[in-house]
DNA sequence: GTGAAAGCGCTAACAG
DNA sequence: CTGTTAGCGCTTTCAC
């Protein structure tokens, strides 16, 4: 089936190509409605839909927009980013170009060059993971960063409060009665891990709480890494052990559930346990139900979209737009236990739970 | 910064917008080397890159793909998918639109109006799960079925190959002594579930193995659902429980896991276990690590892409491509315990094991 | 109220 | 070997 032109639907309908145009555009002009619907009536009938591309070659607006991820295969953050984007886009008529580089930086060049060449009316750059990033060549100005700041900055961008969310998580242990709280760090991921252990430090100061270095440990992001590295604080005498801990993401504190079990210790009576990342996958499906911090990915890509299109007149070129982290409350965080637990001592008044 | 045209470049060069084109597009023509080199460099030098949209408008062909699909924020695996596709469609020189319609047939519909109105040389129609879907009004007939099949058929398709799976992954067990295997399924994924469902039929029969209906259970796709549902077999007498499960999918495994390990059984010593879908973080991270059986994303979406783009000559328009789904050997498989275990008897030669 | 015509930037006959 | 020119399908002045 070949597509039908404007020009058949004027010879449908009667009028010229300039009466088509006005009414598909529904411009403001005093076309009798008689006219309207003769010419609706006849794009109908031929099934015409206007061609985008000659529209865009025209007005020079296309409108779709150019999204480049470094990954998105890789990780289950990428979708709810894309989602977020997406309806933003969809909600404002376009369409999105999404191209995934591997952090491959020929194929990033590669991608803007095309992105460029369909003459897309925005551009987003976003990494799953929030970072600092120098901002690769040819980039429009009005690029817009996603989950991560362009290195010198110059572009406007959006990351998650990461500071702020490691604050919340940790006054929810505070508030519980804690005070020897330990933060489950990492070296993979300087500048979140660093905003959360800020977050940890202004709670605890806040509650007169002394900071000890000695609670804070890391490992690989891993479960595998979460567990080596609390098994350390774990080694710890007695009244030195920390009755709850603030793990860098979730799935380290799957790690720590491993090693408190290992010795005897149940979450959340003898251990309290606050994750980072909300992964449904994983923190909703622990036994207990892990208690964490979610990272707003689908509301980061919304507002990506919204600035890059100019729907939202927010965005400031030299300042990263902060966006909440909220805490997921669920049942891995109690009261500290009246006495320290000892390890490998199983308790008689042990209480099943299920997931 | 204003587009260079053509034009312009024509006229730093000193010759006509013809032998820019030729040039540009390195048309087989006797355009002398010098020429050549003097075009280029004054493309260079005024910043000319093609517009596509003219092109697109010319030559009908926009090198853009357009790609449906239900879901893509809520599963893992919409990301592999995506990445393989859009790998296919890089390679090829296309770029690819992406619409996420959250299974909403009204965006659904926008999507191929949108989509038809860029003129996409090529559609992919995706789902997450593997599903026979109705067809919806509008696509092209070229557009290729990812992970699912249109309904009556009349479209080519690609689906994974869950029945040679589901006998993969049974005969590994077989293959490890077992002959009391249960099939941990589910009514929430009908099409997946019975030909996994087959393909353990199949490697029963063929290893001699009667099918006892008890040994089948099902549940809701979660851990939740796999412990609840596992826990009926355990209640079983000794001589007639199970020692190994093959599990609709990871998440069910994973209550598996749990349910065997209240009960003192572990794994693999007094229980085998294989999984589904390979979802990295659950399947990698368990302990010992579970044995399963790959669902094939990426190949799928490139197989997709390759085949909408003509690139690959395959594709039938009455039977779906099957796509092989491989085991992925772990630590969860051993041979039959000697004498089945005792429920709630831990055994002293119980050696601990890492993740 | 409606139409003619120019032109968006490019490719590809066709001439020369 | 290179240039002239006619569109691709649409929007948008400007005339009538």
């Amino acid at each position: 089936m070949v597509r039908a032109r404007i020009s058949d639907v004027a010879a449908a309908a009667g009028v010229s190509v300039t009466t088509v145009s006005l009414v598909m555009n529904d411009v403001e002009s005093r076309i009798p409605e008689q006219t309207r619907q003769r010419v609706r009536d006849a794009a109908r009938a031929v099934g015409y839909a206007p061609s985008s591309v000659a529209r865009g070659l025209r007005t020079q607006q296309t409108r779709t927009v150019g999204l480049i991820s470094d990954q998105i295969a890789t990780t289950p953050f990428a979708g709810r980013m894309l989602a977020g984007a997406q309806d933003a886009a969809r909600e404002s008529g376009h369409l999105v170009f999404l191209v995934n580089t591997d952090g491959d930086a020929a194929i990033e060049r590669d991608a803007i060059t095309a992105l460029s060449a369909q003459q897309v009316d925005a551009m987003i750059y976003a990494c799953m993971w929030h970072r600092v990033v120098e901002a690769p060549e040819g980039l429009p100005a009005s690029t817009v960063f996603l989950d991560c700041r362009p290195e010198g900055g110059g572009f406007r961008s959006v990351v998650p409060d990461d500071r702020a969310g490691g604050l919340a998580a940790v006054r929810e242990l505070v508030a519980a009665g804690h005070r020897r709280i330990a933060f489950l760090d990492t070296d993979d991921a300087p500048i979140a891990s660093t905003l959360r252990y800020d977050g940890y430090v202004e709670a605890l100061t806040e509650a007169d709480i002394p900071v000890d270095p000695a609670l804070r440990v890391a490992g690989d992001t891993s479960a595998h890494g979460g567990r080596a590295a609390f098994d350390r604080l774990l080694d710890l005498p007695d009244d030195q052990r920390p009755t709850a801990v603030f793990c860098f993401n979730d799935r380290m504190a799957v790690g720590v559930y491993t090693a408190a079990h290992h010795r005897g210790l149940e979450i959340p009576r003898d251990l309290s346990v606050v994750g980072y990342d909300d992964q449904q996958l994983i923190a909703a499906e622990q036994d207990p139900p892990l208690t964490t911090v979610a990272l707003p990915h689908y509301a980061m890509g919304r507002w990506a979209m919204e600035v890059a299109l100019g729907v939202r007149a927010e965005g400031d070129e030299d300042a990263a737009h902060l966006m909440e982290c909220p805490v997921i409350r669920r049942g891995s965080v109690g009261p500290p236990p009246a006495q320290v637990a000892k390890p490998n001592r199983r308790r008689a008044s042990h209480t099943e739970r299920l997931p």
